[in-house]
DNA sequence: CAAGCACTTTACGTTAACGTCAACGTCGTC
DNA sequence: GACGACGTTGACGTTAACGTAAAGTGCTTG
């Protein structure tokens, strides 16, 4: 359906340029699992921008990474304004100046130390489940002994 | 309500028995950087049990260690309700019957099943970083060059 | 052509996790 | 004995991230 603009292929798209794929509202709330009301609430707080057809959404490819970008990003705890921030940056990037630049490195080692709070995090809390894991498992033996 | 139990030292206590160490809210709210309302909060939504000494709270180690478990718990992103939920098993334990044991195994494993994806989303967040980080340090490698 | 389905906007509602403020009690100390 | 620091209990306010309901548009299908 696009009306088939020539398209910058310089995509992320691993070697498969073709792929001409568009989505309508309703099949990226099923392929993420999340509703349509969750989707035009992201583009309404900038995280998305999708091309109109009339009224109607069309989500590209690149929408759709976009949104599963922002989907991770929750899981880890981002907030949507953090997650916009680093997208708008990033969008900004070709004709960013120096000093927008360093921002966004600042953002990113910020992220960085904070993913490595979270692997860290993960492991202690690995092995307190571990640990309570087994006592519950002791517990449940002893229940089947008597 | 546990009226002065011996107390099983079978506490996760590495080699310090002693510490009978307490801790007002204040002390606390400072050394874990939350306000005293944060904690308040925890209690009212059952998360802490802190000993009463008239009107005031007084902390000891065992609140210490929950008021950290929790607060690392909601880093990952797990609500209150939930952490409360493993909270409560836990001190169930001892004696819960089978079912409740089972239930609290079947939350563990679902942590666990979180902490995998957490895992996987921190791998794939990191790349991502490292791309944009590349691609920022080249715009600005660039304008330098000019 | 009516029904149904997917999409749209507008707008108010809801929940979690606190923040903020008022009004008060209790120390230690200057 | 007034003051300041810290603690207490309400109670209402706030923000983020949607949910939900109303009312309308547009296609296509029997």
């Amino acid at each position: 359906m696009s009306t088939a603009e020539p398209e910058a292929t310089t995509e992320v798209n691993g070697s498969l340029p073709q792929q001409r794929r568009t989505y309508s509202i309703g099949e990226l709330a099923r392929m993420f699992e999340v509703t349509p009301r969750t989707i035009r609430f992201y583009e309404q707080e900038g995280l998305l921008a999708p091309e109109r057809r009339g009224q109607t959404r069309i989500y590209h490819e690149k929408d759709r990474v976009r949104l599963k970008l922002t989907l991770r990003g929750k899981r880890l705890g981002f907030s949507l304004a953090e997650i916009r921030e680093v997208i708008e940056m990033y969008d900004a990037m070709p004709d960013g100046n120096a000093r927008q630049l360093k921002r966004l490195l600042e953002i990113l080692a910020d992220k960085r130390s904070n993913m490595e709070r979270q692997l860290e995090d993960i492991r202690l809390m690995q092995r307190e489940l571990d640990d309570v894991e087994m006592r519950a498992r002791d517990v449940l033996a002893r229940l089947a002994k008597e």
